[in-house]
RNA sequence: GCGCCCUUAGCUCAGUUGGAUAGAGCAACAGCCUUCUAAGCUGUGGGUCGGUGGUUCGAAUCCACCAGGGCGCGCCA
């Protein structure tokens, strides 16, 4: 049993040995085999429901199956045990060794136990954070940075080509008004007399954007350009002198700091792309040509929404794609009725551009704030690209930050942080980016400081570094008593793994054996979430095999006595590292070597 | 009004894509340190899986309707 997904293993064996009770079984029948881990101990290692699946194509009964598939299983040497159960299940205990084989497999494997084939290498363009370059990040673009950080990771290591994407949005109004907010902040460097309302009277749409931090851009501005993108007196001058220098400065200013927080948190992304330097390019044109030849253009006018329409509605032709056919409940702008580009022309042009960069998959983390958008850009993407590439999105719900069981209220006055950065200062890197994870994204989360720097089981970070330092310290306690001599920890794997027999290693190994299986389940299924609960359970496993050394000496790691034993018991908890690591490093959490 | 998401123990949440008697943590109670980290472990109690129908060998999971919560709803990005 070499290969690393037990579960594969085994399930390859009931697979033949089906094949040869009910042969030329269809291909749809055969993928529909499953072999899971029980439910429940009592009925073994694993349960498969081949019988059931199998028995209509075949005119038998389920249990009549279930009890030949059995005995052909039974048979094998991995297999102690194979009864057949309830409807039609087979109940499979597993021997010892096929266990010891995990136990191999992911000190063979490292950080690499649980990797795949499964995206055949497939291409993958990743999306996330993609906050806008108009200041420094808050706890609202956190999950989706550390969702999407994560979900890369994981679907890397099924063995899918990941590239990890940032979107510039450095095209719209939301720029522009940057722009006029640093113009303020360098015109105070500058010593103006004007007050912050006399400036925001002349600012189109009004002065957002006051936070503090542009005061650097202001100052930035003024070392770099003197007075000259100012008027008489450092009074505003006509935007066509300082519009566009201030706006790059400010947004290069901005994306330096956003990539200082990514860098805190641990995310690094391969691709910045520029809103901006694509509309320069003409790809927004483009696109809406593409389209337009696909005969997916009109000049329409919309219905207002339905019982809810906006006081100043007023019908007008607008350039319209035809979603509709594709999924989206009404047809979407992409012209303005004053001919300009909505924002979702952009994004079209955008996906357009990652589709043509070679991702036939695309994945966009967003907030759920978004969430209304997402049959029309799916509807694009696939319109766009003739089916060639699709778009999945994973949306993020919103995260309350709460302390003392009271939410903590985001306001810049009353001092309560905002910013990823003081979040990561209060509680850890560690402790955000797990935390962050141990929700389904797509359901609202509260974030409880209190928690997440509690040492305690309760708080999921410490439990599961706990446990992997805990490890360690048995590793390091038996390097110093001399016990892992020949060979230190490398050769543990020649260890007589016969020796682990006792109902909580067994456990252990179990859930260890359950990993690769998981890895593949959660990636499937876009949730990185799956890989936290695993490792709090494999903690949990451990941990409790700890306590058994505490009650009962013999079951102690290790034991000068016998060193057979111990070289065993090492090899797990080496195992045990082995796969905490391989789990942390998905989620990007460090595996602390001791927590004193 | 329409669309999407959510509803599981007193609280916060998992639930292996339809499997067997629905699981954790917190809170409550009772235990375990001359021993590798007690920052841990063990045990007890606690459920109409929001409701009603349907699909089938089998439903917390899929479908329909209903109730409650969240988000969104032409020229904001």
């Amino acid at each position: 049993m070499t290969q690393q997904d037990i579960f594969a293993a085994i399930r390859a064996e009931v697979l033949a040995a089906l094949g040869r009770i009910i042969p030329e079984l269809p291909a749809e029948i055969v993928a529909r085999v499953e072999v899971q881990p029980a439910r429940d101990a009592a009925h073994g290692d694993m349960a498969s429901n081949a019988a059931m699946v199998a028995a209509r194509a075949a005119g038998r009964k389920p249990a009549e199956i279930a009890a030949e598939l059995a005995t052909a299983l039974a048979a094998l040497p991995a297999i102690d045990a194979a009864t057949p159960a309830g409807p039609g299940f087979v109940n499979l205990r597993l021997a010892p060794t096929a266990w010891h084989g995990v136990v191999r497999a992911a000190l063979a494997a490292g950080n690499g136990f649980g990797d795949s084939t499964l995206g055949a290498g497939q291409a993958v363009n990743v999306e996330y954070v993609s906050a806008n370059p108009t200041g420094p990040m808050h706890i609202g673009h956190c999950r989706g940075a550390v969702v999407g950080d994560a979900l890369a990771a994981l679907l890397a290591k099924v063995g899918f080509a990941v590239t990890r994407e940032y979107y510039i949005n450095d095209a719209g109004a939301q720029v522009a008004a940057l722009a006029w907010a640093a113009y303020w902040r360098y015109l105070q460097a500058l010593g103006t007399t004007m007050t912050e309302e006399e400036y925001a009277a002349l600012v189109p749409g009004g002065l957002q954007y006051r936070g503090e931090y542009l005061i650097a851009v202001g100052e930035a501005l003024l070392a770099a350009h003197g007075p000259a993108l100012a008027g008489p007196d450092a009074t505003p001058a006509p935007p066509a002198l300082w519009l566009a220098t201030v706006r790059e400065t400010a947004v290069a200013m901005m994306m330096a700091s956003i990539r200082e927080d990514l860098a805190l948190l641990g995310v690094t992304q391969d691709v910045f792309s520029s809103e901006r330097a694509l509309v320069a390019a003409g790809a927004v044109d483009r696109a809406i040509a593409t389209l337009d030849a696909k005969g997916l253009i009109y000049e329409g006018v919309l219905e207002p929404p339905r019982g809810k329409t906006p006081d100043d509605w007023e019908a007008r032709p607008q350039t319209l794609f035809r979603s509709t056919q594709f999924g989206d409940d009404v047809d979407r702008p992409l012209r303005k009725s004053d001919g300009s580009n909505t924002y979702f022309s952009n994004d079209i042009a955008y996906h357009a551009d990652k589709a043509g960069r070679g991702f036939p998959l695309l994945i966009d983390i967003w907030g759920a704030d978004h969430g209304g958008y997402v049959a029309r850009m799916a509807a694009a993407v696939t319109a766009i690209t003739g089916g060639a590439a699709k778009l999945e999105v994973v949306l993020c719900q919103i995260v309350r930050v709460m302390r003392g069981g009271e939410p903590v209220r985001m306001s810049k006055r009353a001092g309560s942080y905002v910013t990823l950065r003081d979040l990561i200062e209060e509680v850890g890197r560690d402790a955000v980016r797990f935390i962050m994870l141990t929700r389904k994204s797509d359901a609202q989360m509260d974030f409880d400081l209190d928690q997440a720097v509690a040492q305690t089981r309760e708080n999921p970070v410490f439990y599961v570094q706990y446990a992997h330092a805990r490890c360690r310290s048995v590793l390091r306690a038996a390097a110093e008593a001399g016990v892992l001599a020949d060979g230190g920890e490398a050769a543990l794997a020649e260890a007589d793994l016969a020796l682990l027999d006792d109902a909580a290693e067994l456990a252990l190994m179990r859930r260890m054996g359950a990993f690769p299986r998981l890895v593949e389940a959660a990636a499937l299924a876009r949730e990185p979430h799956r890989i936290a609960f695993f490792l709090y359970d494999l903690a949990s496993d451990f941990h409790m095999l700890w306590n058994r050394g505490k009650e009962d000496a013999t079951l102690r790691f290790i034991r000068a006595e016998q060193p057979q034993a111990t070289r065993a018991r090492l090899a797990l908890v080496a195992a045990t590292v082995a796969v905490l690591r391989a789990g942390l490093a998905v989620l990007g959490v460090t595996p602390m070597e001791e927590l004193r």
